[in-house]
DNA sequence: CCAAACTTGATGTACGTAAATCAAAAAATC
DNA sequence: GATTTTTTGATTTACGTACATCAAGTTTGG
């Protein structure tokens, strides 16, 4: 059997009051005897039953998400998950909030995030908007013993314990890879469909596309980016446009916003033989993949990446080690075959 | 707060001992009582506290993983993972036990198998060998309650719980279909570096390979199977002889031994532009990969696959439910930019 | 050397469930 | 209606930890 507070007393020649002083941290214990008992719990190998304590506890913990109000399938699906999470709520003693944040607006999210240091929740998930403003937030954050997990966008140099999301840089490098091998020796022009240059996720992948291209493909031109804003209407339009180009050969759509750059396709390329590599799988793009309209999907696991951020807002809550391969969040590569 | 057991006793208007006896299926209670407790469990939504009945229980969660005696990467990273599980084994609960029989070996697998139900796990995960008479011990002890996963290989038509592996046909198509469009117009030969024939994993992913490469890719075709029984010097040996052909374009390796296949390409086809796909990461497909020597890795997480092993089975002992989408095992693709 | 401050022990209750025991009540059998 | 059997209640202990209280012990400082 494994040890418990009472072998360690034992060990130690003290009394369970002491052990539960040194235990969790509580004050009135000499130097001396605190490194007895410190002793004792290496020596005895003596882990914390987390159930039992925080059945004694009564503990919860409550979680907060913060979401752009952002209306794509993404969104919608990274919210579904959440209230998946919600529902395992019980099992799990989690009590999770979501807060949803005007996107784009680093002003809102600040405000948002200060009225939480008040509320004291005992982890913070958020889909972070990079500026300046919300890093110095986050990092007092952490300073007043916050855990911060970032979500499907990180905030690089901030203090944040955790990224839940994937690589956008490899991301962006695959797709080209992809799109470039596809393609094998065919040369023309490839159009990359964005939500928006301010978004860091997507600056990184086309960070990461145009890198590769230019390593490895230089009979591949990327046309300049459209802005599509993750609007399905705005990139059917901007699509539609493009597609006058003939020297179009490949798409990257490394944004939401799909159902229109579909829709543009069906339209103006059936008799094209173009390729394609989109961002995201929902019914849209995994139907597009089906008909051949689209070649490949990158796709981040949403309900990993919350069940992930729970786990380690939990662990870090507690002072305990994750899993560290478990919550890494890979790149899904889904073509038809691997479909789920 | 959730309600407890003293909340369904008032409520039912019974002692704590009769609803005891209706959650833990106990006898000596009259069926009109059963189900006015039960009314009252379903009515104030009540959710047993597993870690509070785990803690009164004492439980712990014997568990025992079967696996071949195989010598390669990918059975002694299995191996790796599992002990893994076994350091972690004090938190979760688990008492986890390797037992190692001789590969492609059915009788041995029967034998230890009738050896468990004796002893009374309360759960087994095993790399199944297919035959038949491997499926009916299997069906015998889930008939006696035995809860049972199949580990990386299936045992289609059993009774088995859950079978924790990638699904081997879209393994198969995916890499056809990655070959067959990195190869785009080239015609030419395919050479498929198989394990053994015998083991149902490796056929199923021929299989799809040869399906989605006769429906979509006609100028390629594929040569009789080598069969390098998972053995890099005779893995070597078949390739090093096979690209002799100068018809050969690409390999597809869809089972272990590539570090032969690797040094064979190295010594043979330095000068040609092969595509090959192979199964697995491991270090030597890994560099590889990044010396394109390798074109694309299909892999299955083997850490995932033991940690979810280890939940269904967990949850199968005590009467609960898994989050499907979290055991579902992907299929890994990795290119040189999305390594982990 | 005495008082104040600090340190430690002893003890009890609680968390939500499991499981056992014994007594009492109800139902079934004759 | 008495007897046996079944059903139910009441109560207790336990799991491993948290946390509070109070008394007793040990150090300090003056």
């Amino acid at each position: 059997m494994r040890p418990t507070v009472h072998d360690i007393a034992a060990a130690a020649g003290v009394s369970l009051a002491t052990v539960d002083r040194v235990l969790n941290q509580r004050p009135g214990v000499r130097h001396v005897t605190r490194e007895k008992v410190e002793t004792a719990i290496r020596d005895l190998g003596y882990i914390r039953d987390v159930a039992a304590a925080n059945l004694a506890k009564g503990r919860t913990y409550p979680l907060v998400f913060i979401l752009p109000a952002s209306d794509n399938s993404f969104m919608h699906g990274l919210n579904a998950e959440i209230r998946q999470a919600v529902l395992r709520s019980p099992a799990e003693r989690t009590d999770i909030r979501i807060i949803e944040v005007p996107a784009f607006d680093p002003a809102a999210l600040v405000s948002v995030l200060e009225g939480l240091s008040r509320e004291k929740p005992c982890g913070i998930a958020m889909v972070a908007t990079d500026a300046p403003e919300v890093r110095a937030v986050v990092d007092r954050l952490v300073r007043e013993r916050f855990p911060i997990v970032t979500l499907v966008s990180d905030l690089t140099g901030s203090l944040r314990h955790h990224y839940a999301g994937v690589d956008n840089i490899a991301a962006g490098r695959t797709a080209a890879r992809l799109l470039g091998r596809f393609l094998g020796p065919r040369k023309g022009e490839i159009a990359v469909l964005a939500g928006s240059m301010l978004v860091r996720d997507h600056r990184e992948r086309l960070e990461g596309f145009a890198a590769v291209m230019a390593e490895e493909f230089p009979d591949l031109a990327i046309l300049p980016v459209l802005e599509g804003r993750d609007d399905p209407e705005v990139a059917h339009r901007l699509v539609a446009d493009a597609l006058g180009n003939a020297g179009i050969v490949g798409i990257y759509s490394l944004g939401a916003g799909n159902r229109g750059l579909i829709r543009a396709l069906k339209e103006k390329a059936a008799d094209r033989t173009l390729t394609v590599v989109a961002h995201e799988l929902t019914a849209h793009t995994r139907a597009a993949l089906i008909d051949n309209t689209i070649d490949a999907i990158l796709n981040q696991d949403a309900g990993h990446e919350v069940r992930s951020a729970i786990r380690i807002l939990k662990a870090k809550a507690d002072g305990l080690a994750v899993i560290a391969a478990q919550e890494r969040i890979r790149l899904d590569i889904f073509l038809k075959d691997n479909l789920p």
